[in-house]
RNA sequence: CGCGGGGUAGAGCAGUCCGGUAGCUCGUCGGGCUCAUAACCCGGAGGUCAGGGGUUCAAAUCCCCUCCCCGCAA
């Protein structure tokens, strides 16, 4: 089967890998246009890129899709089907249905629970005690389509975003592998999603990662849980890297008070300009 | 040359604008006090003020260059 791969960041990278491990017949990757990042915003490039090009796989980076040079590029690809994972673009119709076999994505959350850019963050921030990855059929609306199969998993009470999506790039790579093969045979589900059950996990801003500390502690938590990865959480104006709920014991001069009365106990934080370090360094220049 | 912040004792910082004795908190070492200490009191050690050049009677401070760290963008 001839496969088309579409992703961009680090999250993508583990699929990609899967699927060249698992001996599948990748005839090309797109991935994002190489892009000014990091102090002097020199061009870097996608990690999706480098793994691709260390492994003998063509890559491209078309800056459009909707002009049409994508769609040709793709015929001459001939997939039979394509593979999505955090490629961070709208595919369009054309694109969509161009695969014998179809579209295939893997969606950061069990669907249709936080469609959206966002999913792995927002479940920590929003307190889920259970997550996973989905495997769906590419539909036009944004993470809609009929569902292949889906993994769950817990979520730890103290789990960050970033840990958490380090097991979600596994499981998401083992439901890839898993579906491309059902899909291969033909025994693939499509079951449709629970329109009425979506909700949503919006792109992240950087004023997402301001939190409001009059907000109850456990909230204040799972938020800084959440968005430590990115957009980055800050309390009062300080960077907060690690933190922990105070349940039971002292509410010392490392903690942060919340609106309902519970604290929040920083453990490493970063003040403006300067670098990361902990709770205690800060305090003998700083106070909270 | 994309923009900005920073480098001062082991750690975190002030001092730099406006040049004139190297400071603070913590740690560390020694002593004291205490039934006791991660408490309190007294004392000490520890500095190429990132590096180089320049201006000056005098530079952490002003000027030029280099190195390193952090943020902005995703």
């Amino acid at each position: 089967m001839r496969i088309l791969f579409m992703g961009t960041p680090d999250f993508a990278v583990c699929s990609l890998a899967a699927l060249l491990d698992a001996g599948m017949d990748v005839c090309g990757v797109f991935t994002q246009p190489d892009k000014p990042a990091g102090r002097g915003m020199a061009l870097a490039a996608p990690p999706v890129k480098a793994l691709a090009l260390s492994r003998g796989v063509p890559v491209f980076q078309p800056p459009k899709l909707r002009d049409g040079t994508a769609l040709a590029l793709i015929r001459e690809l001939a997939p039979q089907l394509i593979a999505v994972v955090a490629y961070g673009r709208i595919l369009p119709k054309e694109i969509l249905e161009f695969p014998a076999l179809g579209c295939v994505n893997i969606h950061a959350s069990l669907l249709p629970k936080y469609r959206g850019a966002a999913p792995i963050q927002w479940a920590i921030a929003r307190g889920e005690t259970e997550t996973g990855v989905t495997a769906q059929y590419m539909a036009e609306e944004l993470d809609a389509g009929d569902i292949i199969l889906s993994a769950k998993t817990p979520v730890g009470a103290d789990e960050t975003a970033s840990e958490l999506h380090d097991r979600l790039k596994e499981l998401g790579a083992a439901a890839l592998i898993d579906a491309v093969r059902l899909i291969g045979r033909g025994t693939a589900a499509r079951t449709p999603q629970d329109a009425d059950a979506a909700t949503f996990a919006p792109i992240l801003k950087k004023e997402d990662g301001v939190i409001d500390v009059s907000r109850p502690a456990r909230e204040v938590y799972n938020r800084i849980r959440g968005f430590t990865l990115w957009p980055g959480a800050a309390l009062n104006g300080l960077r907060v890297w690690k933190a922990g709920l105070v349940t039971e014991g002292i509410v010392d001069n490392t903690c942060i008070v919340c609106g309902d009365g519970g604290a929040v106990r920083l453990i490493e934080v970063q003040p403006p300009g300067g670098k990361r370090m902990g709770i205690d360094a800060y305090l003998r220049g700083h106070k909270l």
